[in-house]
DNA sequence: TCTGGGGTCCTCTCACTT
DNA sequence: TCTGAAGTGAGAGGACCC
């Protein structure tokens, strides 16, 4: 806890849906939906526009498209937004050597850790300079909260959504926090709130009177502690820049349950070779091999083996998911698989034979398989043969320029051609296979045109 | 309604060791 | 020598976050 309030929290404002809005002109001030389009899609992010109609992150997507059915729905562009939280992440960095990235579009910085802030005066400064530059450099919004902890400054920031900065000084926590919802403390979800609320606890004040050993009696040692410390608005946890990572996994959830046992077998081989593509591009190696079954009836499992020592070897960790399924009941029906490797290390015992090894078998798998960040169904320059236009994708025309995938279907494809810069342009539908049309790059948000 | 993907951390249980 | 307590690591599940 500080007394001066240094610490700022960055969100950017509905990061993916204001993205594709300033990158899209037709779509500024419509509601713009992005997530998974699939049966089993939830959003990733709507709008401001579209949360107005009901519509909000995880939301199941048949849901929001009942609630919003004119709302613009796109698929996530990762690479895209990685770029933008790139420039964000780098104008960051200019304020303080701690940065602590939370995910693309959110971010905690140490500003007395940079020298440019030490009291509420120079701090506010900082964060409405920041802000500026945001705009300035990728014409979006972000809003930013500062006070003496990360809690209070992310609550902070959560108060000046969207567009706005908000600061807290240290020493009004507690009056500030009282009154508000349990769920408003980090580590509160559905089930903890659900759980204090039926022991008669709603607010943060009643939490704080409750006492230590009471929420320790209720949510564990670990849990209860930090949520008494937090409710007496005390949080002395560091911004830390640089984090390990501790587990590296990739997980499909189908559109349709799988229950051919060999289908099965064979994702579970699938997704351990894009686990180790990811695993090797991080660097690391690991020892604990883990297989994630969600079944039909959405019940989770895991089982896991631990190898004598770290591996990379995508041989040894696919024998190893299969061996794991093996013992697993997939009657019924299985929605999700997953394949996940954790306690990592920088280097691997069996380098030396694994390298051998490899030097017969196939490709190496970090360079067969798709990018690490494939995650969601980003097509990657797809074929002649299956060309699949992804909605919100960019495309160029020979004759119209550039544009992007409005919709596609029965041997069609529409295509609204504008660009960050320009008006709103106009639509126009090609055949599929049309050979005029390619699939584009996503053009910069800002200063892209002169 | 019908629930993604990629993570982290915590708790509990069990087997084994000291 | 036997027994129980305590510590530890693996395995599984749950909650939470973005």
């Amino acid at each position: 806890m500080r007394s001066a309030p240094t610490i700022l929290h960055l969100d950017m404002d509905a990061f993916f849906a204001a993205a594709e809005q300033a990158s899209k002109p037709s779509l500024r001030g419509k509601p713009v939906i992005v997530g998974g389009l699939g049966p089993r899609g939830v959003v990733a992010t709507a709008s401001y526009e579209a949360r107005r109609f009901g519509v909000h992150s995880a939301m199941p997507m048949g849901q929001a498209r009942r609630l919003a059915p004119n709302a613009a729905y796109l698929v996530p562009r990762f690479a895209f937004y990685r770029s933008i939280s790139e420039q964000v992440m780098e104008l960051l960095g200019r304020l303080s050597p701690l940065v602590e990235p939370l995910s693309l579009d959110e971010a905690f910085v140490d500003l007395e850790a940079g020298g440019v802030a030490d009291d509420s005066g120079s701090a506010r400064a900082a964060g409405e300079r920041l802000r500026v530059d945001i705009l300035a450099t990728t014409g979006l919004t972000g809003s930013v909260g500062l006070a003496g902890s990360k809690m209070i400054a992310k609550i902070a920031s959560e108060e000046a959504k969207p567009d706005g900065l908000v600061l807290i000084e240290p020493g009004t926590e507690r009056e500030l926090l009282g009154p508000r919802s349990v769920r408003i403390l980090p580590g509160v979800g559905p089930a903890t709130g659900e759980h204090l609320r039926r022991a008669g606890m709603t607010t943060v004040t009643d939490l704080a009177e409750a006492g230590e050993d009471e929420l320790v009696r209720l949510l564990g040692r670990a849990h209860g502690a930090s949520l008494y410390r937090m409710a007496q608005g005390y949080d002395d946890r560091p911004v830390v820049a640089e984090r390990d990572a501790k587990s590296v996994s990739v997980e499909d959830t189908f559109d349709v349950d799988l229950h051919d046992r060999v289908r099965i077998r064979t994702e579970v081989e699938r997704l351990a070779e894009r686990c180790v593509g990811r695993l090797r591009g991080s660097g690391h190696s690991g020892r604990t091999i883990v297989l994630k079954v969600r079944r039909y009836d959405f019940s989770t499992l895991t089982r896991s083996e631990t190898l004598r020592g770290p591996t990379d070897d995508p041989v040894v960790v696919r024998e190893a998911a299969g061996r794991l399924l093996e013992a697993v009941d997939t009657t019924g029906g299985v929605r999700l698989l997953g394949v996940g490797v954790s306690g990592l290390a920088d280097y691997t015992q069996e380098d030396l034979f694994a390298q051998a090894a490899e030097a017969e078998s196939a490709p190496a798998v970090g360079e067969a398989l798709a990018p690490a960040e494939a995650s969601a169904p980003e097509p990657e320059a797809p074929g002649p043969l299956e060309r699949h236009w992804a909605p919100g994708h960019d495309v160029r025309h020979a004759v119209y320029g550039a544009g992007w995938v409005q919709g596609s279907g029965v041997g069609r494809v529409t295509v609204r051609f504008e660009e960050p810069g320009s008006e709103p342009g106009r639509v126009r539908t090609f055949a599929v296979d049309d050979p005029e049309l390619e699939p584009g790059e996503p053009l910069p948000l800002v200063g892209g045109g002169e």
